[in-house]
DNA sequence: TTGTTTTGGTACCGTACAGTACGAATAGCA
DNA sequence: TGCTATTCGTACTGTACGGTACCAAAACAA
């Protein structure tokens, strides 16, 4: 988003809206599934044609790593945002439950999983993009556990590197499942049996 | 395998070995993902040509429902011994990391799941071959957990369902975090977490 | 008006895919 | 020696894909 082009004064006025465009990928991508949808379907379902697509995106790999950064700017930022929040271990877990089985956002899953479940289908700068955004986030339950452990709020015996690794991994089994069309109150049951652990006297 | 033919007496000989083929095509489905191996590819790694194969298998369809067939046969039924084995709820929980963490057959993945994953891109037969699979697996996991909770085993206040369904899913995401090349000792050590929810005083 | 610049879309390229038509090859049987 | 049955593989079909050549349309500048 940082390369605004300085609007030319010339030329053929624009009709295509990028956002909108962009919108339409990132939804198609997302509640489907990334390697199911093409750019030919998406340019009509945009209603634009194919060259205007290239001219904006580059490539189909360009395309889906903006359709990523959209998703992370739209939906991600809201998990760092519960992990940053500062309110404790259980209240932040609770958060976190509730967010992957309750928010109607999800209810098709989530598009950066299913990019990461499919990686070696993306292009290379999409799949550069997924690694960051899971380094980040590995990063950021890190960070969350650290300070509940300083808190003195988690017991010990497991390292904070793996505790955050199977915390973003249950927090994903939860949303592929629901994704799928499993039960809500089964899914929740079992995340919530999952996180228990951080919870032992 | 219930329809051998009665070997006819008539006609020219058949020199294409259909148990190698199928051999190759569940090893090339099992290593790498079954949508991402054509039937091309086959049979060039097989040494034969695309007709040959569909006299002998119908379909795509028909080829990956036989190599899960195949699949089924020579690994999953392992997990299924382990299950009913009979030795206990902690001695048959440590059989099953074992076996999802250390055997290296599975060091590539597990057939049976990367076609679970990805069932929208499978063909009918196939697809309804791997739900009969899945509801096999869970109600084996049920009655081993029904069976440890005869055996007073088992702490109360979760369902056999439920924890059926959350130890092939816990079994299931270990694996397949082998396939990713996530480090063995790492994913050891949250598969133990996650099973140690079983066994709490 | 006449260029120049930018965006528009049609029509195409090459590639890969699942699946098949068809004649050649090879066997037993009459 | 035909005749029939079965398997073989070459070469093809049609479709979908990512990506592009090319020219018309539409604006400003001279």
């Amino acid at each position: 988003m940082s390369e605004a082009d300085p609007k030319p004064t010339r030329g053929r006025p624009k009709t295509m809206n990028a956002e909108q465009v962009l919108d339409v990928a990132m939804t198609a991508y997302w509640q489907s599934d990334p390697a199911d949808v093409s750019v030919n379907a998406i340019c009509q379902m945009a209603g634009i044609s194919k060259p205007s697509l290239y001219r904006e995106f580059g490539s189909e790999d360009g395309l889906s790593r903006a359709a990523l950064d959209r998703y992370a700017e739209q939906v991600l930022s809201e998990m760092f945002v519960i992990l940053h929040a500062g309110v404790g271990l259980r209240q932040t877990l609770d958060a976190l439950i509730d967010f992957a089985c309750d928010d109607p956002r999800l209810e098709t899953g989530c598009l950066f999983y299913k990019m990461r479940s499919g990686k070696h289908r993306l292009g290379p700068d999409t799949r550069a993009r997924v690694e960051e955004i899971n380094t980040a986030g590995q990063a950021a339950y890190a960070a969350f556990l650290q300070s509940a452990r300083d808190a003195g709020e988690w017991p010990d015996g497991l390292s904070v590197e793996a505790g955050a690794k199977y915390l973003g991994e249950q927090i994903a089994l939860a949303i592929t499942m629901r994704a799928s069309g499993e039960d809500p109150a089964r899914i929740r049951e079992m995340l919530t049996l999952a996180l228990s652990v951080f919870n032992r006297p």
